[in-house]
DNA sequence: CTAGGGTTAG
C-alpha cells in the first residue's frame, strides 16, 4: 500500500498545519510558504480534502487555491466574487503579491481580522521600498475599521514594526492597545531585543509585573535577549542577566528547555563560560539546540578543546532514549568551528566524515563551515575541493572563507584572484570580503593592490569603510614600513579610529622599533581599552626591543597596578587523533623533562650553526643564560618536542598558537623543518607558517 | 498568534 502523505494543494509538498508554522518561517522568504490548505481546503473544499500525493490523477484534477488567487481583480470584483474577496486577499499575501492584495483591500468592504492578519504578515515579509507605505496603508485602514483594539492584531503590528527595525511605530501601536495580552507585551519586548534596545526593556518589564500580567517562559527569552544586545557593558549585563536567572529560578522556568537555553547563550555571549557551564549542567532535559549552545559557547569563547570534549560527550549520549539530542547542521557548523580552531585536522575529518554519514553535507552553512575548517587546518587542497564542489551554490559566506583561506597562507595573490572571480560572478562583496582581502594583502606586503582594493570599495561597490578597514589598511602600510603613511591614513579617517585601529599601528610600531610613535599609538590605546593586557605587553615589547628596561619595568607595573594578565602563551597538537595542550612555562606537563632535554639538545646543534637566541622577546630583565631558559619553556617549542617524540619520521606535524608565533620560536622551527626533515605547519592568531627544509612559508614577513 | 543554537574577519 502506498503510504499517504498530506501534500499541499498549491505547492505539491508536504504540508505543514498552519500554527506551527513560526513568524520566521513565514518571514523568511528561502522558507517555501506552505498555505494552509488543511484549513481552507476543508472549509472551502469539503468533497476534496486532503488527498494522497501518490495518485497524480488525483492531484491534477484536484482544484488548487492557486486558481482562486490568480483571479483577475476586476472580475474578482463581481458581486458573486466579492465573498470571497477576504480570502482571495489571504491568498494573494500568502504568495507574496501584496500590491495586488492592496488593491483588493481598497475595494472590499469588510476585511476580517485573519484578512488583516494575512496583510501585515505580508507587509513585514515584503523589502521592497513600498512595504513601509503599504504597511502604513494596512495600519490605517485596520484603525478605521475600529480593529486597534483587537491584542491580536496589535501583536502581529507589533512584529511587523519590529521587522522594519522600528521600534517607536510599534511602541506607539503597543501604548495604543488597552487590553494587554501576554502576547502583546513579549511582542514588545521582542521587539526592543532585535532593535538592540535592551535599556528599556527592563523598564517595560516593570510595567508589565504592574499590570497584573504573569510573565510566561516566552517573556524571559526575550528578556534576555534583550540583555545581552548591549554590547559595550558586559558587566552590567552580567548583573541584569544574573538578575533574570534569579526570577527564572524561582518560578521554576529553569527547567524549561527554551528558557535554560537563552540563559546558557546568554552567558555565554557575555564570556561567563562557566555560568552558562552550571546551567547547561542542571538542565534536566537537553537536546541539540541546548547541546549546541554550550558547543558554540565554547569555540566562541576560545576553548574549542572543551568544545570538541562536548561534542563527544554529546555523541555518547546520542542513544535511543535519547533521540532528542542528535547533532544537527548547526552543532556542526560549531564542532567545525572548534577544529578549525586548533587546526585539528584529523578531528575535522572526523567530524567530515559523521557530516557525511548523517547526509548533513549540503547544508550550505555546513559547506562553508567545512571550507573554513580545512583552510584553517592547512589543507587547502580539500578546502578549494569542497568550494568547487558547490561551484553553482557559492554565497558571499563560501567566498569570504576561500579568500582569507588564502589570506592567511601567506597566497595573497591567490586571494585577489578569488576577490576577482567572486566580482565576476557577481556576487557583491560585503564589508567581511575587504577585511579578508586587504589582510591577504597585508600577510604578504601588496601594498599597491591593497590600496586599489581599499579604494575601490566605495568607488565600485558601494561601501563605507570602517574602522576594521581602516585598521586593515594601517596593518598593511605599517608592516610594509610605511609608518608615516599610516599615521596619515589616521589623521584623515572620516570616522573615529577605534582600538583597532591604533592597535593595528602598534603592531607595526612593534615589528619596525618605532618607540616614539608606539608612545603616541599606546596613550590612546590605554584610554580607550584600560584592561586589555595585551596593548600594555605590546608596549613593553616594544621596550625590549629598544632594550629600555625600566620602561619595561614601568609598563609591567600599569599591569599589575590594575591587577591584568598577561594572556598566558598555550599550543596545540594533534596527534594519532588527540589534541594535547601546553602551555608556556608548563611545569605540570609529565613528558617536561622529556621535552626540555630535546629542545635543549636541538638548540645546541643549531648554536653550533651560528643560531643566536631571540632573548628579547623575554620582557624581563635577567641574565642572558636566564632568558634563554624562558625561551626554552616556550608553549609552540614544547608542542614541537612533543610533536618530533610522538610522531613517524616522515609525518607532518602541525601546531596552533594562541597568540603571535614568536621570533625565537620562528627560528628554533626553521631549523629543526631542515635538520629533523620534517613539514611543520604552525598556525598563529595572525596566519599559517609553512616550515620545510629550513625555509618558512611567510617569507621571515609576518 | 510568540521562543532557544550556527557559517566569513579581527
Amino acid at each position: 500500500m502506498m503510504a499517504m502523505v498530506a501534500t499541499c494543494c498549491t505547492h505539491r509538498h508536504p504540508y505543514q498545519p498552519l500554527h506551527r508554522i513560526t513568524l520566521a518561517h513565514r518571514l523568511r522568504s528561502d522558507v517555501p510558504l506552505h498555505c494552509s490548505c488543511p484549513s481552507s481546503v476543508r472549509r472551502h473544499h469539503p468533497r476534496h480534502g486532503l488527498y494522497p500525493s501518490a495518485n497524480p490523477a488525483a492531484v491534477a484534477a484536484s482544484p488548487s487555491l492557486r486558481v482562486y488567487a490568480t483571479v483577475p481583480v476586476s472580475s474578482a470584483l463581481s458581486p458573486a466574487a466579492a465573498a470571497n474577496n477576504n480570502h482571495i486577499i489571504q491568498c494573494l499575501c500568502r504568495q507574496g503579491n501584496l500590491r495586488q492584495a492592496m488593491k483588493l483591500l481598497s475595494l472590499e468592504a469588510n476585511p476580517t481580522q485573519r484578512t488583516y492578519e494575512a496583510l501585515i504578515l505580508s507587509c513585514a515579509r515584503c523589502r521592497g521600498n513600498d512595504a513601509s507605505s503599504f504597511a502604513d496603508t494596512v495600519h490605517q485602514r485596520l484603525v478605521d475599521d475600529g480593529y486597534d483594539q483587537d491584542p491580536f492584531l496589535s501583536t502581529r503590528l507589533i512584529e511587523m514594526y519590529a521587522e522594519f527595525g522600528a521600534v517607536g511605530d510599534a511602541r506607539q501601536v503597543f501604548e495604543r492597545t488597552r487590553e494587554k495580552t501576554v502576547f502583546v507585551w513579549n511582542a514588545m519586548l521582542r521587539t526592543l531585543a532585535l532593535a538592540g534596545a535592551g535599556e528599556e526593556a527592563l523598564p517595560l518589564l516593570r510595567e508589565m509585573v504592574a499590570s497584573g500580567v504573569s510573565l510566561d517562559s516566552f517573556t524571559y527569552s526575550f528578556l534576555l535577549k534583550a540583555c545581552i544586545c548591549v554590547p559595550s557593558h558586559f558587566s552590567l549585563a552580567f548583573r541584569r542577566i544574573r538578575e533574570i536567572h534569579g526570577h527564572v529560578f524561582r518560578y521554576g522556568f529553569e527547567s524549561q528547555v527554551h528558557v535554560a537555553t537563552t540563559l546558557v547563550d546568554a552567558y555565554a555571549k557575555i564570556g561567563q563560560v562557566l555560568y552558562a557551564r552550571r546551567v547547561f549542567d542542571w538542565m534536566p532535559v537537553k537536546n541539540a539546540v541546548s547541546w549546541s549552545a554550550m558547543i558554540s559557547c565554547f569555540t566562541k569563547n576560545e576553548r574549542s578543546f572543551e568544545a570538541l570534549q562536548l561534542f563527544h560527550k554529546m555523541m555518547a549520549e546520542d542513544t535511543d532514549q535519547n533521540h532528542k539530542s542528535f547533532p544537527n547542521s548547526v552543532t556542526m557548523v560549531s564542532v567545525l568551528q572548534a577544529c578549525g580552531g586548533l587546526s585539528a585536522l584529523e578531528q575535522g575529518k572526523m567530524v567530515h566524515a559523521y557530516i557525511l554519514r548523517r547526509g548533513l553535507n549540503s547544508v550550505p552553512s555546513v559547506v562553508n563551515a567545512l571550507i573554513a575548517m580545512y583552510m584553517k587546518c592547512g589543507n587547502m587542497e580539500s578546502g578549494r575541493q569542497m568550494f568547487d564542489s558547490i561551484s553553482n551554490q557559492r554565497d558571499v559566506v563560501s567566498w569570504n572563507s576561500m579568500i582569507s583561506g588564502y589570506g592567511i597562507h601567506g597566497l595573497g595573490k591567490e586571494a585577489i584572484r578569488v576577490f576577482q572571480e567572486m566580482i565576476s560572478a557577481g556576487i557583491p562583496p560585503s564589508p567581511i570580503t575587504f577585511v579578508s582581502v586587504l589582510g591577504a594583502c597585508s600577510h604578504v606586503g601588496l601594498v599597491e593592490d591593497g590600496k586599489r582594493l581599499f579604494n575601490s570599495m566605495a568607488r565600485e561597490h558601494g561601501l563605507v569603510p570602517s574602522a576594521e578597514h581602516y585598521a586593515c589598511m594601517v596593518d598593511l602600510l605599517g608592516r610594509a614600513g610605511h609608518l608615516e603613511e599610516a599615521g596619515r591614513i589616521i589623521e584623515e579617517m572620516r570616522i573615529e579610529p577605534g582600538p583597532t585601529v591604533w592597535g593595528s599601528l602598534l603592531g607595526a610600531c612593534r615589528i619596525h622599533g618605532h618607540v616614539e610613535l608606539a608612545e603616541r599609538a599606546s596613550s590612546r590605546l590605554f584610554q580607550m581599552e584600560p584592561k586589555n593586557a595585551g596593548n600594555f605587553v605590546l608596549l613593553a615589547d616594544i621596550y625590549a626591543g629598544a632594550k629600555m628596561w625600566e620602561e619595561v619595568g614601568r609598563v609591567k607595573k600599569l599591569l599589575e597596578a590594575q591587577n591584568l594578565q598577561k594572556l598566558p602563551g598555550c599550543s596545540w597538537i594533534e596527534m594519532k587523533r588527540n589534541v594535547y595542550t601546553f602551555l608556556s612555562v608548563d611545569e605540570m606537563n609529565p613528558q617536561i623533562e622529556q621535552l626540555h632535554a630535546l629542545i635543549l639538545r636541538l638548540v645546541m646543534e643549531m648554536k653550533e650553526t651560528g643560531y643566536v637566541p631571540e632573548t628579547n622577546v623575554v620582557l624581563y630583565d635577567l641574565d642572558q643564560e636566564e632568558k634563554e631558559r624562558i625561551l626554552l619553556g616556550h608553549s609552540e617549542k614544547l608542542a614541537l618536542a612533543f610533536g618530533l617524540i610522538n610522531s613517524g619520521s616522515g609525518e607532518v606535524i602541525r601546531i596552533t598558537k594562541n597568540l603571535r608565533l614568536c621570533e625565537d620560536c620562528h627560528a628554533v622551527t626553521k631549523f629543526i623543518s631542515k635538520f629533523a626533515k620534517r613539514e611543520i605547519f604552525v598556525r598563529d592568531v595572525n596566519r599559517f607558517h609553512h616550515f620545510r627544509e629550513g625555509l618558512c612559508s611567510c617569507g621571515d614577513y609576518w
